[in-house]
DNA sequence: ACCTTACTTGACACCGTGTAAAGTTGACAC
DNA sequence: GTGTCAACTTTACACGGTGTCAAGTAAGGT
């Protein structure tokens, strides 16, 4: 056979993306390797164990999704409150194409510290994006003086979680809009001050 | 030795809870049977399976802390911001105790449906409470213009969500009271009409 | 003395992850 | 056209955790 090792290895990581996020159930090494077309232990010899191979599918689909684009868009933005929104759109719309990799990931931290650290660090992605917009907010002396900055970035952090987003996403029914609007009109509502 | 099989189940229900909530890691069958000082196999004649066992302890948890007389308490509420403040202390303040109750049923969701059943069947209940909150305010004629009250309800729920508390008193390092503050601020932000 | 109840010990099946070893097949080199 | 390397295959097995099964034991009541 002898096909492309590259080929392989990212049709591992499309067809691991794919199954997590449309698949139903608890996806298997095995799952992964007959959807990939390769017998399940050709995935020990790409990725050393289930964690990495997960790590590595976020990785790549962040590449493909560009999400270092999508959150740095709020940058651009002049007043505190619109690098608010730009962030929560940014990062709100971003959620459903990760959820199902989060859940896999979540579900790992538990057991695997590996999956665990990997998860920590991309929440403190999110959370270097709610600082930055809670700065912004501050800088223009339209802060609450309920909080602090850091407590405004946590709040705002918590607000931004995936589990908020899957509880009134998915379990409550919430469109996509629907939740960003009003995790808008909220975020608002608890950070800036009542002028 | 027949010993009595209700004092055995309840000391088992002690251990367990007493191991989820001081626990630091993964608690086994085996664990909760040596700290029962059973064998692991008698622990399958008081319980059929691990899902169950975590099930009944929530349910002694309750019992032993009546979480009933302390979402109910709220229903003496007056106004309906009162009605909200004492729900979230009542719920709110119920959480620390639970905790690691939560942990163990939440992972076991993905597998277990049952434990799924249990965990939702409980957070219905969380649900109810913000429902009648919601409802205590609608009738005072505060509740923000911008939400329905399913909306509303939704909003609440999600707020006070175990993944929230979590994150902001775990993670973050919030004390109780500074959770209970910032939470009832945010609700109130997020749910009054600004008068 | 006998039965019942609450347990014990020991063995084992199942599932999913991860490891190990030997065999196959295609591509490319010389 | 022979040899070698790389990508893969098949088969087998160890491990940890849950749950099952069967046989044995020890205390209490009648």
């Amino acid at each position: 056979m002898s096909s492309d090792p590259i080929n392989t290895k990212s049709r591992i990581l499309d067809v691991t993306w794919n199954l997590l996020e449309n698949g139903d159930k608890t996806v298997r090494m095995s799952d992964i390797a007959k959807a990939a077309g390769i017998s399940r232990q050709a995935l020990y010899l790409h990725f050393p164990n289930r964690a990495e191979l997960l790590v590595a599918t976020t990785r790549h689909i962040d590449v493909v999704k560009n999400v270092d684009a999508r959150l740095e868009r709020s940058r651009s933005a002049t007043s505190g409150v619109e690098r608010l929104h730009a962030f929560i759109e940014g990062w709100g719309g971003y959620i459903p194409q990760i959820h199902g990799m989060s859940v896999a990931l979540r579900a790992m931290r538990s057991t695997d510290k590996e999956a665990a650290a990997a998860w920590n660090d991309r929440m403190k992605a999110v959370r270097h994006g709610c600082e930055a917009a809670v700065q912004a907010i501050s800088l223009d002396g339209s802060l609450t003086r309920d909080l602090t900055e850091e407590a405004a970035t946590d709040l705002l952090w918590t607000l931004l979680s995936v589990e908020n987003w899957e509880r009134l996403v998915k379990d409550c029914g919430w469109t996509q809009s629907a939740y960003e609007k009003t995790i808008k009109q909220t975020a608002e509502a608890a950070l800036l001050s009542q002028s």
